[in-house]
DNA sequence: TAAGCTCTCTACAACGTTGCACACGGCGGT
DNA sequence: ACCGCCGTGTGCAACGTTGTAGAGAGCTTA
């Protein structure tokens, strides 16, 4: 039960051979003791000069650099959030994480990202995975989360969701105005004169996600101009990237439904929309508008060049980090629901 | 907004309540040792299976997950690297950065990205930055370092290179074969017959960048097949953006120079050129053929569908990671490099 | 002169985990 | 009977850091 300490004492090592200098050494050199090293590392006020000159010496002797480890597993903190996103290489995820980084870097954490790859079990693990653990809190943009997994976002880690406020009004939000926006953009071609208006990217009896408001908006438009919806005009794609963009739309034209307008649901569907239409002999935007949404580089140099929408990306990345900051810093405080705005920015293809 | 928190001490929460469940928790509730229950965890395979199913059944009740942090800094390995790159916004190293995600998760590991922003200053900070004690190692695909930096690429921290060998050989690569590439590139515009062919994306006076060696894969083809380089040709461009691809595009047009291939050094530049050229008159390919360079999402869907080179990234980014992991099991092994393989995509533009 | 204060510095204990050495009981072989 | 071994389980120490409590020196104040 009991072990006699005997032995070789744990001495044998000759001092700085490998690893990083550790405080000990930084002490052993100075001749202070540890915790004197760890106030200088601090600034804490009451060190002599003299002492402080030592041991800043001392630590510039030995390059010395504070193991963050160790200082998390003392203050809980690591300095480092988690950004989980469908897929990195769709433009407005790439977009997105660049500008939480950038925000994330201002206040001095630094970002992990893992993707999701629009597989619902990953979503559902991460929210579980021990590598939260690893991390202070969490933006997440679900993709395929619904509000019937409502009970698998309630963790312990400070949690902010991106997208769409579709849970709980007890988590954390930041939100693009996805219906407000969709409106505008449907509401932009009605003002155009455009007056058949296809919609890509729809996903049959989604109400809640981006695709649903997104539809929605839509709807609200035309009803609201008194024309009715036609859903054969809905272009189904589940994904959206390039070719579901292009398939959609030409499913559209071969279905032979008359149409003067297309509303991609993101700028990467429009693209490839602009593509179907091209190579089936139709103008745009004189035979027909298309419209995108995201405001990604992408768009901005195609040709046409792309109208659509700015769901203030930046915005969202700030307030997103600023949200998760501050429930990292206050757990128990109320949740915030932040939706900030939006813009129509129009190029030549509506 | 802040509470007093006078009176109560720490200890009025009676016991779990707060922070997660630890080994302590799980072996009291067990009434076993600590150690046993991290042997249970580690699958240490001395334990008597009742043992280890009163364990289990405590581990489930308290949900317990190990802290990694804790972890960490007994073992000394995080199960995260970082990786820096430019800018993530740029196609090319968001769709790098996805690759580098995938293949650290088939490994266990957790990607941390950092962004450089192309500024010099951060890429040499990185290097030094206590940041990477938070980390295994980095995968760093330096833009402006240059050869003169050799010395500040000598740090502790698992290293590997992404882009080109341009470091001591003492360090690990993982690179594209850019020369080969390049004059692949450019012999290809040549077997199509066409002899004046611009270049877009130079960088004036760089030799061992990815600019310089992708130049000089165009000036071994053109001299190879006997054609002189004609540096009214070389369409100077920065970064490799599409604004910046359109601009130097425009500017080749407005000098008067005569060509009729355009081999951008990367995709975006590509697409940028291409909306230049078709702002100008000149049908792609009939007038100008363009010649991309990444096989990147982006150019897949263009219009014209852009023929371009693939680097392998694919292949890059599992040989970074397998060459980082080798790194940090094995320090002191000799240093690798390694050269993926490159392909031509032929599409519509060329 | 004693009490009290400030300034400077220190020892100790924790954060949660795992490697190490060992204790204990039972078993098989000599 | 003895030795050694195996299977099972334990306690201790350490990874590098910081909060807390307090020691000792020098100063002021009554």
């Amino acid at each position: 039960m009991t072990t006699t300490s005997a032995g070789p004492l744990p001495q044998a090592e000759g001092r700085r051979g490998a690893g990083a200098a550790t405080l000990r050494d930084v002490a052993r050199l100075a001749g202070v003791s540890i915790k004197t090293v760890s106030n200088v590392v601090n600034d804490y006020p009451h060190v002599r000069p003299t002492t402080r000159q030592r041991v800043e010496e001392a630590i510039r002797t030995l390059d010395y650099q504070p193991n963050l480890t160790a200082r998390t597993l003392r203050s809980g903190r690591t300095g480092a959030l988690a950004l989980a996103v469908p897929e990195l290489r769709l433009p407005y995820f790439a977009e997105l994480a660049d500008e939480v980084i950038r925000a994330a870097e201002r206040r001095g954490m630094v970002v992990l990202i893992e993707q999701t790859n629009r597989d619902r079990q990953r979503e559902v693990d991460l929210l579980a995975s021990a590598r939260l653990r690893m991390v202070d809190g969490l933006l997440f943009s679900p993709l395929v989360l619904g509000i019937e997994d409502a009970a698998l976002i309630e963790i312990d880690t400070p949690l902010v969701l991106l997208g769409e406020r579709m849970f709980h009004p007890s988590v954390d939000h930041v939100t693009m105005r996805n219906v407000e926006a969709a409106r505008a953009a449907t509401e932009y071609l009605l003002h155009r004169g455009r007056r058949r208006i296809a919609v890509v990217g729809v996903h049959p009896g989604e109400v809640i996600g981006t695709a649903g408001l997104r539809l929605r908006g839509y709807r609200e438009a035309l009803e609201h101009a008194g024309i009715e919806v036609d859903e054969r005009l809905f272009g189904v794609a589940d994904l959206w990237h390039l070719r579901e963009g292009d398939e959609a739309t030409r499913t559209l034209i071969d279905s032979g439904v008359d149409f003067d307008a297309v509303f991609a649901f993101n700028d990467t569907l429009a693209l490839g929309a602009i593509h179907a239409l091209r190579s089936a002999g139709r103008e745009v935007p004189d035979d027909v508008a298309v419209m995108g949404f995201d405001n990604s580089d992408e768009g901005m140099y195609s040709i046409p060049g792309l109208t659509t929408i700015d769901p203030g990306r930046r915005r969202i990345a700030e307030s997103a980090v600023d949200v998760l900051l501050n429930r990292i810093e206050n757990r128990g405080s109320a949740a915030r629901h932040v939706e900030v705005g939006f813009s129509v920015v129009v190029r030549e293809s509506a």
